[in-house]
DNA sequence: CATAAGCGAAACCAAAAGGTTTCTCAATAG
DNA sequence: CTATTGAGAAACCTTTTGGTTTCGCTTATG
């Protein structure tokens, strides 16, 4: 129990920013159900490899990918459970479009202040 | 019937951008069921009005809040429709953390390409 | 062993983001 | 009519972001 280590393991980049780059949402979008290489990953991307390293190390800190060395080279998968921090955030704001119901539900399981 | 309308106004900011930082989601969320003009809302911030100010305009951009102009001053109120939009690209990763219902769900009520 | 493949680190760059202060301008209050 | 109030526009500054190219290290492969 040291500091505040609530679930979320605070990085540099949290999940908000990094879905706010569409080549990082296309990247998450691309690794749905296969693992793959950067090379492979860049290949997609009108842009160096380099640069969609970089975009794989922010989805990484953001705990959106995890990596996986296999000989020479890093595999990376998507990991998307941080994805519920924002589906939760979203919640809070899902009662103006639905109906009552889901103002009650809001209250009944999601009482904690997110934001 | 001019160009491309749909549903989206695409701007230059969008909403996934909009709502990455954190000051506007705390924007957000002061103006859930009050409106208010500027000079109020950053006084809830640790920044100028102009600030503030440049903030609402990109939300503004996204759709996320809607401004009227009464006498003078300038009332800014939550408009969460847009978010919708970011509710719809989440629910294709939900499956991953939910049950097989849920990947059956998406099948049949979301199955148009988001991103 | 020599060479090629896979990839991150470093250095660098232009543009965007997030602020600030100052100016201007319209509306209201004395 | 003249302050004063509310607020966007402009100009400006610093940091971050999204890219690039070059370099070097590690792991195959001929």
């Amino acid at each position: 129990m040291s500091k505040a280590n609530t679930a979320v393991l605070s990085a540099k980049h949290d999940v908000f920013q990094a879905i706010a780059d569409p080549t990082r949402r296309s990247v998450l979008k691309l690794l749905t159900d296969r693992e793959m290489p950067v090379t492979v990953i860049s290949g997609h991307f009108p842009m160096s490899r380099t640069a969609v390293s970089k975009h794989l190390r922010i989805l990484a800190e953001a705990g959106l990918v995890k990596e996986t060395k296999v000989g020479r080279e890093t595999r990376y998968k998507l990991q998307p459970e941080p994805l519920q921090q924002l589906k939760q955030w979203l919640s809070y704001y899902e009662r103006f479009w639905d109906n009552k119901m889901n103002a009650l539900q809001h209250f009944v399981e999601n009482d904690n202040t997110v934001d």
